[in-house]
RNA sequence: GCGGACGUGGCGAAACCGGUAGACGCAAGAGACUUAAAAUCUCUCGGAGCGAUCCGUGCGGGUUCGAUCCCCGCCGUCCGCACCA
């Protein structure tokens, strides 16, 4: 009875046109039913998918094709984060345009992604390059404008002198432009701003409400907020050494509880004062020039040494006037952080202390251990950061750190200089407001224009959008929008004058931070249509990399807080569940070494096995190749496999099935040809078992038989049922796959029995049952065999239609169970008994079992342990 | 340095709330079918032992009738942040 091999090439298209041609994932907004939008991170349109999205979307689908099936109104839409550099860096490249380039793109990983058979609603796709796309975020931004919640200011940024450009901090490596090679330079420019630090104490807050979302990103997310409690405090320039017109340095502390072990101040190299005096003292002006070229280059000067540059000003104590301290320029206090000044307490901070020990400045311990003595206690080379109990401190001695805290607080809070109080309590963020001006083309442009009677105008909504020239060049570094002969040229929507637009465009997360949104209703003439959005968010499953933890994730919640506050959505967190998947890795294969080593990909080579050894053999030649380690699939190291090559001799339902069994979704999954071919015998045996014994499971109209060994299949079919129904909820793919696995295997003999005409119609239904439901439940995974399976068994419709099957709790049950038992904790029996048999039944029958009584050898019990339906154990 | 996660067979992993450790898959080995190969099917598969048994979840302790799970102390791997006062 042999049955043709399943072909997914055929099949698949086939399914796919159908689904199409019925609509069956096209969202209506007016669905009466309740809704759910899960929601994929979109692509940024590179060129081709790679297994990462496969994965990543494969998820996504698995939830909506299942929520679909639970009865809710699913909304899974699709779309392109199309602006960005690589767009440009390709023009400049390959002399075509980042419209033709991106848009090209999209066609090819829509098509790649359509073959995957997602269950997507294309009618609602867009890119953010799309003018109707970014018209409407430039109304959002002249929304944000009117709200006060855009701004422009002067501020550091790391120009490339070489390409005329700023880059993001990612973009410089060891101080040099990631694409130029030049030694980037610190440059002041006038750069638009998001407020996103009004929101900081929201943001901080509202994270606990978040509570489907990876503990992990939370707390990257609170870190990167960064909230500290301390105190501004003010302290007096001794008169003689002040510079002209300054009688005051405020610095920002956590720890004011150890004011009285201060023993010197440190200012940044940009701090006002500094600047001040690098102008009378051109060793000084040396001095901060270093700092801040140290500033520029990476993390990797964590070993940099403390130091520092004494200005000649002294201040005065604040606790006591007749104290002075030097002022000293420092290279490890951050303009950007508090008031860029500090207090430098040596032996409460370490970095104080390595710059005292270096400048010979006083040490005095002024926090012990509680348990400290306070005679002996010293500071060697290790500060003593923790709390403890004041010593060397006048009045605070004795005090614990928190009691010190407060008592500082109030005192320099009731004293004051000048008119105003000396120290204030004040809460600090490291949080920075969110600069969003990138000097590129491909980005969409900030609405604004520079007049010069008027200052900066925004452009009116009604002669939105303002859009990209599509006549630039690429020849010659810098922003094409800049050098464009007319486009910057407009008139002054104020005064009519001559006036200049803005040429910045946005940061590409701005594109990012509310297409969630748009998808509601991306037709409307509006961002948004706030009663559609406000129904269908928040997004009930976000699905993405942990990669973007912090940047995309805490933009889209800054976003969708100021969306709100313009009307345009009436919620304040956009995700309500969050999940971060892994990535899809792959073994490396390499020839040669050193500088001479020379990736190899997987499709040039093939893998043998001898006695237990792997080696790879490059197959053009028969040369032996390296084995690497597993590393992310990446173009450099070649260890890529492509989609499309995948499909092509598997099939997408292996594809997907593959990237979702093995590994738990939020670990990485190593791509191996033998687990493909795994899955792929997967797809294979359950055709064929099911196709085997379609003809004579559709002729049965007999009711399941509900006993013996029919039973047992209609309990295994429900139990697993149940299972996955949970697995999915809790999106545990990998451990529906095990119990799939495990259902076909029980269902394997079954359905050859029936295959070979040995089956009674009572039994044959109960297969077809366990069958039915073994198919609706592979079909979020594997949707294009659930429908050939379905369409075999002549099922009505598409299983893509129809509705989850519920489970009988009865059939889940067994009607007896196996308990261990065991004597002082070791196995030594097994119990078959009824789960409903009480504590008393239970003792009895395991001691009257003979392994039991043979165990104990006349020895009497002190304890019998019964844990119903779990497990028995004997203490002697 | 700070913060977080993880550590289970040859490999990916499972084990509900503290209750039979290793489900399921991969790899491997043996066999059946075949002229042969592929495909498919059956069996074995943590270690030691002929065996009843004993030992095993990174290491060392603890709590418990019972610990992969809880507590304390180490070791290792990975990720994030990084002079944040």
């Amino acid at each position: 009875m042999a049955t043709e091999r399943y072909n997914p090439r055929d099949a698949e298209p086939r399914w796919q046109a159908k689904w199409n041609e019925e609509s069956v994932f096209v969202t209506d907004n007016n669905d009466p039913r309740e809704k759910y939008y899960v929601l994929e991170m979109f692509p940024y349109p590179s060129g081709r998918i790679h297994m990462g999205h496969v994965r990543n979307y494969a998820m996504g689908d698995v939830v909506a094709r299942y929520k679909r099936a639970r009865g809710y109104n699913v909304l899974h839409p699709m779309g392109w984060d199309a602006f960005g550099m690589p767009a440009e860096n390709a023009a400049m490249q390959n002399k075509v345009h980042p419209k033709d380039w991106t848009y090209q793109n999209i066609a090819t990983m829509r098509n790649q992604l359509k073959s995957m058979g997602l269950s997507l609603d294309w009618s609602r796709e867009f890119a953010t390059c799309d003018v109707d796309y970014y018209h409407r975020q430039q109304y959002l931004f002249l929304d944000f404008m009117e709200k006060g919640l855009v701004y422009r200011k002067q501020s550091k940024v790391n120009w490339d002198p070489v390409d005329n450009t700023v880059l993001a901090n990612e973009q410089v490596i060891d101080g040099r432009g990631w694409r130029s090679g030049a030694l980037v330079e610190q440059r002041e420019l006038t750069q638009w701003f998001f407020k996103i630090t009004d929101f900081s104490q929201d943001l901080l807050d509202a994270l606990d409400t978040l509570d489907q979302w990876p503990e992990k990103v939370r707390i990257m997310q609170k870190n990167w907020i960064g909230r500290s409690q301390g105190m501004s405090v003010r302290w007096e320039i001794v008169a003689e050494t002040a510079p002209a017109g300054t009688q005051e340095v405020t610095v920002y502390t956590t720890r004011p509880d150890t004011l009285f072990g201060a023993s010197f101040l440190a200012i940044a190299a940009d701090h006002p004062l500094a600047k001040e005096a690098a102008a009378r003292n051109p060793a000084i002006e040396a001095f901060c020039e270093e700092c801040r070229r140290a500033g520029t280059s990476v993390a990797a000067l964590e070993t940099a040494e403390k130091k520092g540059y004494d200005t000649g000003i002294r201040v005065k104590h604040p606790l006591d006037p007749s104290w002075e301290l030097p002022v000293y320029i420092a290279n490890f206090v951050l303009m950007d952080y508090g008031t860029g000044a500090i207090f430098g307490c040596p032996s409460g901070d370490q970095r104080d202390l390595d710059f005292a020990r270096k400048y010979d400045l006083p040490v005095v311990p002024v926090v012990m251990p509680r348990d400290g003595d306070a005679a002996t206690f010293a500071i060697g080379d290790e500060a003593y950061v923790e709390d403890g109990v004041m010593i060397n401190s006048r009045f605070l001695d004795g005090m614990t750190t928190d009691e010190a805290f407060e008592t500082v607080a109030e005192k320099l809070g009731a004293q004051s200089l000048g008119n105003q109080p000396q120290g204030e309590r004040k809460v600090n963020f490291r949080l920075r407001d969110w600069g969003i001006s990138r000097q590129r083309y491909w980005g969409c442009p900030i609405p604004v224009i520079h007049c010069a009677d008027c200052g900066v105008v925004p452009v009116p909504k009604a002669d939105l959008p303002v859009k990209l020239p599509d006549d630039v060049t690429f020849d010659v570094p810098g922003n094409p929008l800049d050098r464009h002969p007319t486009w910057r040229h407009v008139a002054c929507p104020n005064c009519g004058r001559d006036a200049r637009r803005e040429t910045d465009t946005m940061d590409t997360f701005v594109d990012s931070s509310w297409y969630f949104a748009r998808f509601t209703a991306p037709w409307e003439d509006k961002p948004t249509d706030p009663k559609v959005a406000s129904h269908w968010l928040p997004v009930d499953q976000y699905i993405g990399g942990i990669e973007h933890a912090i940047l995309h994730l805490l933009y889209s919640r800054f976003f969708t807080r100021a969306m709100r506050e313009t009307g345009h959505v009436d919620l304040k967190e956009p995700f309500k569940g969050l999940f971060t998947q892994g990535m899809v890795v792959h073994e490396t294969y390499s020839r040669g070494e050193g500088m001479q080593r020379e990736w190899v990909a997987p499709a040039d080579i093939r893998i043998e096995e001898l006695d237990g050894k792997r080696r790879a053999v490059l197959l053009a030649t028969g040369e032996d190749i390296k084995i690497g380690s597993i590393e992310k699939m990446s173009k450099s190291k070649k260890n890529v496999v492509d989609p499309d090559d995948i499909i092509a001799s598997y099939g997408a339902d292996t594809a997907r099935f593959f990237v979702l069994s093995d590994s738990p979704p939020d670990r990485d999954v190593i791509w191996s040809e033998a687990g493909v071919e795994g899955s792929h015998r997967f797809v294979q045996r359950a055709w064929r078992l099911i196709s085997e014994a379609a003809e004579r499971l559709c002729s049965v109209d007999a009711a399941p038989a509900r006993e013996g060994e029919a039973l047992a299949i209609s309990q295994i079919a429900h139990k697993t049922l149940k299972a996955v129904q949970g697995d999915y909820d809790k999106l545990n793919f990998n451990k529906a796959v095990a119990r799939i696995y495990e259902m076909v295997n029980a269902l394997a003999a079954p359905l050859t029995k029936v295959a070979n005409g040995d089956a009674d119609p009572a039994y044959t239904a109960a297969v077809k049952e366990a069958v039915l439901i073994l198919v609706q439940i592979v079909a979020p995974m594997t949707p294009h065999l659930a429908e050939e399976c379905w369409a075999t068994l002549k099922q009505n419709g598409l299983v893509a239609k129809a509705s989850w099957p519920a489970y009988e709790e009865a059939l889940t049950r067994d009607n007896e169970i196996t308990l261990p038992v065991q004597i002082n904790g070791k196995k030594r029996a097994e119990l078959t008994i009824a789960p409903d048999a009480d504590q008393n039944a239970v003792q009895s029958a395991v001691l009257a079992l003979e392994a039991v009584q043979a165990a104990l050898a006349g020895q009497t019990p002190k304890k019998i342990i019964v844990v119903p339906q779990r497990i028995v154990n004997i203490v002697v």
